[in-house]
DNA sequence: ATGGCCGACTCGGTCGGA
């Protein structure tokens, strides 16, 4: 199956390129973050033209979450936001069955400042995560933005973003204590060497001279098989782009696991 | 020269993003 997750950095603002990105690459499950918009602005009859359905959980104008899947395929047991996540409001997770897969869609706090009281609910947020995955099943599939640069291979310069958030210590024991629950970064498994980013500031030409972050992530189960993971760096070109590109896994589930 | 871009909210200028 083709799982993809991408920031839209607003689901408005980029439906002609999330409708465009459904005709290219025909997703089994998108999963977006950054969303912002209500409930009322899901823009549901245009994915319903594009043959998807849409499963989210809206928020305030900055975050938002969903998960797309072709029109007739079956969504159960969904569940919005983390037990234990230390802003109950922002709309930050949801987590949806498909078949017999699991997927989360998580769209992790930024941090701002490293010290200031949103880097420290960024911290307890991704606690609170990997008490979820605790809970979670197999298979199980979370993709989405965990707004954390596993390492310095990650970042186009390490001395660039040197004491910023993404890039410290007490971030990066997060996620790495995210796969010590036995999930797998499926791009760093099928790309163990190579420096390339999902993130590019949208200022001063970051974008054209690659200075970007690898801050997006598929995190898999080991019983599902990652054939290939990428990042589709097309739909961060063009017009009006997000400034994440998708990141594109195929993935084989265990024998039995999502039949038809 | 220490910002450059973009979107939301709102209709001018902040705020947040990473």
């Amino acid at each position: 199956m083709r799982l993809v997750t991408w920031n839209v950095n607003s689901l408005r603002a980029r439906m002609p390129r999330v409708v465009e990105f459904l005709e290219a690459h025909a997703p089994d499950v998108l999963c977006l973050q950054e969303i912002k918009c209500s409930e009322e602005q899901l823009p549901h009859l245009d994915l319903q033209a594009s043959g998807y359905r849409v499963v989210a959980y809206p928020g305030g104008p900055r975050e938002g979450v969903a998960v797309l899947v072709p029109a007739d395929q079956e969504v159960g047991n969904v569940r919005c936001g983390l037990p234990d996540e230390p802003d109950p409001g922002e709309a930050r997770w949801i987590e949806v069955e498909v078949g017999d897969l699991t997927v989360g869609s998580v769209y992790v706090p930024n941090g701002r400042e490293v010290g200031s009281p949103t880097y420290e609910a960024k911290l307890a947020f991704l606690d609170a995560l990997r008490a979820r995955f605790a809970e979670l099943s197999s298979p199980l599939v979370v993709a989405g933005d965990f707004n954390v640069a596993p390492t310095d291979a990650d970042v186009w310069d390490p001395d660039v973003f040197d004491g910023a958030t993404h890039v410290t210590e007490p971030e990066r024991e997060r996620f790495g204590a995210l796969l010590e629950t036995g999930l797998v970064d499926a791009f760093r498994a099928v790309e163990p060497d190579t420096r390339q980013f999902t993130w590019w500031d949208y200022r001063g030409g970051s974008f054209h001279k690659n200075e970007g972050m690898r801050i997006d992530a598929v995190l898999a189960t080991p019983d599902i098989d990652v054939g290939s993971c990428g990042i589709v760096r097309d739909f961060r070109k063009g017009k009006k782009p997000s400034d994440h590109a998708p990141l594109l896994a195929e993935l084989a589930l265990p024998e039995g696991a999502n039949r038809g």
